[in-house]
DNA sequence: GCAACGCATCCTGTATGCAGCATGCACACA
DNA sequence: TGTGTGCATGCTGCATACAGGATGCGTTGC
């Protein structure tokens, strides 16, 4: 047999599926901001029972998205202005810090294959497929953090942005904004075979400035 | 009554205890890193059964403390030097981030009380008492990315520096390196006091590379 | 009519029970 | 003697039960 094909049987624990799971609601908006989690319906709903669930709801707390008040049980983290923009400031300073590292340490495979992940992006935004567009695109930014080769960078930063993706993903749902961050995708990925990194942490940082205009009005 | 005098009730949730509980057993290296974590046995130390424990653990491997295996439990996080220089170059960008900040946004007696706990810091540290010293140590770190303003930038500071206290705590511990430690310390709160953003920014820098040679050796 | 108190209900927080899997050891066989 | 297999034990993962506090509504007194 060739040991080539045989992959660890994937292991799942209900706690982690469910984390993603509600975090998923979150982003979509079936758990309202600021709206209190009843453990025993969501349970019931989710068809698992209070223990698993509670223990999702502890992650999410420790990552901002729910808000835990002892006594009564959690809430759904509503994001005020100032935290948005407080939020972006951070990812400001760690996209920069992603980008410097990503133009000295990625290979050319790895820039290539953001390169690949960019140019199905635009397919999807030519064809207006929106929501598509949209999962693909946090995937690059992912990528581009996973390019510094920094564990820690990455991962706080993804902690922040999935903390983001909801108010990002209704700020993109006009045609102009959506327009906007097209082009400066387009520009991160030359800045970035390039390697320049001037270049790319002066995009990366029009771009958050950008999604802070761009989500300013419907928070 | 004087309504002033009134303060809310300190509401503990035994699962919160737990977290701040089994952090510093963490730091304190009573739960040695790479050690399993046995929920029965811990449970049963501390007096707590099973559930609020687990929930515990939960938001520990959020944080990276914890390394949670399916159907294998928690595994204290072991951090490689690799680690330790990746969360030193994400420190870096966020203090630097945190003084600029701080340097525009701090009020003068918010600089103040910083420099009120420098000052007893510096007398612990005259009088040879490193564990205050180290304590105070942290909580100035703390206190100066708290001026900047921005929650987001002073939670996800706190979340990584809580992982490295422990290995900073060791690398404080031959007495050069205490003292050039404490050097940079009276550097950055003079910079603040001038809010001098350059000046602190290099400093900080400054501080945290050198925190790098000062721990390096003993990881 | 309004406000405050009391009660009933619900929900959270914690403990405990049970099933399934991991692990280490002993024994058998090569 | 070394290796592989099978079993016993113990631990994790999840469900459920129970106690205490939060919440909302009805009632009563002013």
């Amino acid at each position: 047999m060739d040991q080539q094909t045989i992959l660890p049987v994937v292991r799942h624990s209900l706690h982690d599926d469910l984390v993603e799971r509600i975090r998923d609601m979150i982003i979509e908006g079936v758990l309202e901001p600021g709206s209190r989690i009843h453990e025993g319906q969501l349970g019931k709903a989710l068809g698992v029972s209070r223990t698993p669930l509670r223990e999702a709801l502890k992650f999410l707390a420790s990552e901002g998205l729910i808000d835990l008040v002892p006594g009564r049980g959690g809430i759904v983290h509503r994001l005020s202005p100032r935290d948005v923009r407080n939020m972006l400031d951070v990812l400001i300073a760690l996209e920069t810090l992603a980008g410097r590292l990503a133009c000295l340490n990625a290979s050319d495979e790895q820039i290539a294959g953001v390169r690949v992940l960019h140019d199905r992006m635009m397919g999807l935004y030519a064809d207006g497929r929106r929501l598509e567009y949209y999962k693909l695109n946090q995937a690059i930014h992912s990528a581009v953090t996973a390019l510094s080769g920094n564990d820690c960078l990455a991962s706080t930063h993804g902690a922040i942005q999935s903390r983001l993706k909801r108010i990002r993903f209704i700020g993109n749902e006009a045609p102009a904004n959506w327009d906007a961050a097209a082009r400066e995708h387009v520009e991160m990925v030359e800045a970035l075979e390039k390697r320049d990194d001037v270049a790319l942490a002066e995009v990366l940082t029009r771009h958050l400035e950008e999604t802070w205009t761009r989500v300013r009005p419907i928070i």
